[in-house]
DNA sequence: CCAACGAGTGACAACGCTGTCAAATTAGAG
DNA sequence: CTCTAATTTGACAGCGTTGTCACTCGTTGG
């Protein structure tokens, strides 16, 4: 075991002082050309690898970065979890999840103590807690930088990374308007979720071009999960004017809307379309495949590590690319209304 | 922003050397009651927290635990991550996550230079790298404790936490044979996967305890997706004498068992019973709701990591619980075989 | 030819804690 | 009370880096 190679074994090595080693590790400038190179070998030669404790103590900075969640979906964690990971290692940073709960009445404080105990260099938040006055303001006031995955607002605009979601549920609801539906149901995401709420807009947006005004009781309220949206499906479906498609907000109250229809004995997209909106896993493994738009879930959450990295480098931050773009997924729960067929 | 109380300050406010306030901040021994209440009092009036990398580097260890998965199912390791988080956090430690590729040549060695430069106390291993001798033999050389979760062997049982995987799938296809079931199929999981691969032997059992031999196209290799589900479940389904059980040896599976029903029109659990294992978020949204196995998923990771905890602080480790309890989960897909309802 | 300069380098003091070991105090035995 | 042993405490030297600042060079401009 040569576990113990340190900062003085390469320089000796490279017979230079311990400080150009430091320089060399660190990139740093002003180190000629022959020198650096005597002493990257010294390194490689060694296996040196510099000890992150003696580093982050001497530099007043962990070399860590927070994620912090609270969010019921797995993929979706684990895709953002990936993504900041990825762009972490890449930089030499680790990260450290923190999930929590976000209507907390200690939340603030509990996040406050968490981050100066691990005396995290900034933090990732992810929805709901992006939008979330309380947690921004309490970072903001111990000084701890943060950027944010798709927030539902438009603060702190060079510190988030955000998607075209609800222009892109427009562009489903046209869909299916294309497809010839003009009884178009929504399901609401859940209040509190600022981004999953503001999908709405977009359907708005799509059935006023198309000259529609959705009935009242067309647009109802779920909480992002499949039972509510099994339950929010089943009330549009129980009436005598029933929809011809719905759409719901995310995936998983897409998914309650198919075990709705199920259950009632409506064939899907045969009598009734269900588009999503998440393209979870799930999404493709229901039956039948759920019609739904995939999010660069990943990619999101990179760019706001990237993001962050660069603001803790100093650097400009012009080159991380903050807007991304969402894409419809047709699978085979959306198809023509039944009256269009008819016209066929 | 008080950032930077340090231990000289509690010390001094208590009136104690450092080395004093360091043993209240350890819970060492011999330290008088009353100096350990007047310390901890100057650590709650000044709000101080002891610095991480000062105490790494110091003590030579890095109050870091890695989780090392390759695992493909998004609520799996979710909740392996915050049983373990949860026992690390509460023992002072992180916990840093390493996805990687259990089929990658460089396995071994990557693992081995992540570990080495995080400088982790201990490791966390999960299916199925818990079983890979590659794994375990570069950790045991570089020498880094480490604690497996549902491993498929026997080796390492002081280091092992695991649960009754086989023995509840005999009680599963006991219950299958309760309801009158004698055609019953199983999909075998990933022979990569150990420990799903093992629980085939409890079907095996349970049909030798009912002196039915299956019928060797019957038991069906599948690779733990839906997808591969499906597409045993269709060619199960497609011959003249179809099983009218099917036992998958996880809930993807039967999952895909499910769509192949839906698609050919099979009423299940009227015409075919259908059973998952691991109680994935899935197995309630699919329709009909799957009846499966739970796995004290989340309380397995936490004693891994108690146990490596334990094992850190040279602590003997009999009070952590190493064997839990699966638990049947019935559901909508399991009902009394067809012949059997001509009976009543 | 000299002063001023910038690049390249190194000596050394932090950084904030724990381990070691010796000193001081207390308790226990006689 | 005294003497010894145990308990409690503190001084101090690391732990392995990076930051600061000073020093040594060739260059450059005057």
């Amino acid at each position: 075991m040569n576990k113990k190679i340190t900062i003085d074994d390469v320089a000796r090595l490279a017979g230079v002082s311990i400080k150009t080693v430091s320089r060399v590790t660190n990139n740093e400038p002003n180190v000629r050309a022959d020198t650096r190179i005597r002493v990257s070998q010294a390194i490689a030669e060694l296996g040196y690898r510099p000890n992150p404790s003696a580093r982050s103590l001497a530099a007043r900075r962990s070399y860590l970065i927070g994620l912090v969640y609270d969010n019921p979906s797995p993929s979706y964690l684990i895709n953002v979890q990936n993504g900041a990971l990825t762009a972490c290692r890449a930089a030499g940073y680790d990260l450290v999840i923190y999930p929590c709960d976000y209507r907390s009445a200690s939340l603030a404080d509990d996040l406050a103590r968490m981050v100066q105990q691990s005396r995290l260099d900034g933090i990732v938040l992810t929805p709901p807690l992006c939008d979330m006055g309380v947690v921004t303001d309490a970072l903001t006031e111990i000084d701890v930088p943060f950027t944010r995955v798709a927030p539902a607002d438009e603060k702190f605009a060079d510190q988030s990374v955000v998607t075209n979601d609800t222009e892109i549920s427009r562009v489903m609801t046209h869909h299916l308007l294309d497809l010839g539906h003009r009884d178009i149901a929504f399901v609401r995401g859940h209040p509190d979720h600022g981004a999953v709420c503001n999908r709405y807009e977009g359907y708005r947006a799509a059935m006023a071009e198309a000259g529609i005004r959705p009935r009242k009781e067309w647009v109802v309220q779920g909480f992002n999960s499949v039972d509510s949206g099994e339950e929010c499906a089943r009330r549009l479906l129980r009436g005598a004017a029933r929809p011809s498609a719905i759409f719901a907000a995310n995936d998983d109250m897409a998914a309650g809307t198919l075990r709705a229809a199920h259950a009632l004995g409506i064939s899907v997209p045969g009598t009734l379309s269900v588009a999503g909106f998440d393209d979870t896993p799930m999404a493709r493994q229901v039956w039948p495949a759920l019609t739904t738009i995939s999010q660069p879930i990943r990619r999101m959450a990179a760019s706001a590590a990237e993001l962050l990295l660069r603001r803790l480098r100093d650097q400009s931050s012009d080159d991380v690319s903050r807007h991304l773009e969402c894409g419809l997924i047709l699978r085979d729960t959306t198809a023509a209304a039944p009256q269009v067929r008819q016209v066929g």
